[in-house]
DNA sequence: GTTCCAACTTATCCGGAATCAAGGCTGTCG
DNA sequence: CGACAGCCTTGATTCCGGATAAGTTGGAAC
């Protein structure tokens, strides 16, 4: 868990307490280009995103790490700089499921920060992370100051809003193989711009079991369509990395 | 659908095409009045509400009418002011899930008209409704304009973004049965405050199908869940109305 | 190498919910 | 009053996916 080499430039680290603390001048420039990779913040200006700094916390996360637990207060939100972080919820029996695998650059917590209320769901490290907190107070004020910042907020919550009854389409009128290929299709388009048709590869973003609680099946039941697939010849399996003889004849056996 | 009786102080009626037109001056107060009654434009002060007059047209809706389908490109957003407004998505195989039933105050179509894209599902009447739809231009003008207003619709997207995981947490890890006991609850806090304990009477807003539907169920499950919420004495069923002869108990019935 | 452990696969069984198919109620409209 | 239409209920059957329980693989530690 975070070996000593590990390239941490910044002054906070590890402040696991509540303090929002400064950082020193010198490294404005590099926390505003950090913050800036965000689509938050993207198109604003380095002036603009340098009134977050006060309220910017590192918070630096191992593998397992549970960053917060559903009923914690919420006090800002969180962006990911490094690693992946899954959001879950506990069923009363103890089973868990993923509702989202978030990954560089994307922001989460922000919509319970604006409801004020305690998180719905946990938060976990799903590998070594490194991520900013960004206090629910300095968001207030900005938004106050910088109307393009407000729009910037409602964009991103809308999309997600999006995204969400997106899922809830799937979940509730797509088959569990619909749901797969679904998934791989849109995980070939992340990185990059999408191949029209061939063969490609996509590498999976964490443990199988992981993915299938996300798509909401079990692992065995993820584990059998993969092998229906294969043996209908649309994928191939090696471990994480799944190769795809061709992607458009992929995207023609959705329902 | 309609009969003349229908009380309708407004000038814009029946209008069906896309132009919005805009209302006589004697008219402000009223529709100020309607508007303010929706959360979304509450606490703010009528000349600000006067804002967005220009942009709102009334529709009228006969139960059944389809205000918009899947794939409808989007200018603006609706308020119910009377009647029900179901939100669905067609499955591929022509079978149809609700994921929202619409009542007086509330308002949809925000989302999709932030992120510019057309609609990702379709909006019908359950009964004969009244609305209005305020455009896009003058929603964006009055962001630019007042904060507080930013602020409510930050505040709107976060309160539905939050329903909608609860949604998803409902679906993907609890029973059938549990999912109507919850919705029955729902159900009675919504008018008034929650009874804490003893007799109470439910009247369901729609026909079993649409609110089986609604609870990712068919229409044959959900009535023999009923059935046995009334053979365990939890409820009983007359048509629409549903009696709990101890909400309490009902409570602690959830898994 | 060997050991160990977690992640994954495979097989079998089981159950909740969907589907299919009648049949009953209730209201409404000739 | 009768008949039709919607809506709901009920029953029989099927099936998708979950539960459980062994295996198997692969990688990291020693």
């Amino acid at each position: 868990m975070f070996p000593q080499s590990a390239r941490c430039p910044l002054v906070l680290r590890g402040q696991s307490n509540d303090s929002a603390t400064s950082i020193l001048p010198v490294e404005t420039a590099r926390l505003c280009q950090l913050l800036a990779q965000a689509p938050l913040f993207a198109d604003l200006t380095d002036s603009e995103i340098a009134h977050f700094i006060p309220g910017v916390r590192e918070v630096l996360a191992a593998k397992g790490d549970i960053l917060f637990h559903r009923g914690d207060p919420c006090n800002g939100f969180h962006l990911i700089l490094e690693g992946q972080i899954k959001l879950t919820f506990l069923s009363p029996d103890g089973h868990e499921k993923v509702i989202e695998i978030l990954r560089p650059g994307q922001t989460f917590g922000e919509a319970i920060m604006f409801v004020d209320k305690p998180y719905m769901v946990m938060a976990q490290a799903l590998g070594d992370s490194r991520l900013f907190h960004i206090s629910q107070q300095v968001v207030f004020e900005q938004m106050d100051r910088e109307p393009r910042f407000c729009r910037k907020i409602i964009a991103g919550l809308s999309r997600r809003l999006h995204q969400l009854i997106a899922d809830v389409e799937s979940y509730s009128l797509r088959s569990g193989r619909d749901r797969v290929i679904g998934y791989l299709l849109r995980e070939e388009e992340r990185d990059g711009e999408p191949a029209p048709a061939g063969r490609v590869s996509i590498r999976l973003p964490t443990s199988k079991s992981t993915i299938a609680s996300r798509l909401n099946l079990t692992q065995e039941h993820f584990s059998r369509i993969l092998h229906d697939l294969i043996a209908a010849d649309l994928i191939e399996v090696q471990g994480r990395t799944i190769n795809v003889p061709d992607i458009a004849r992929l995207r023609e056996s959705l329902g």
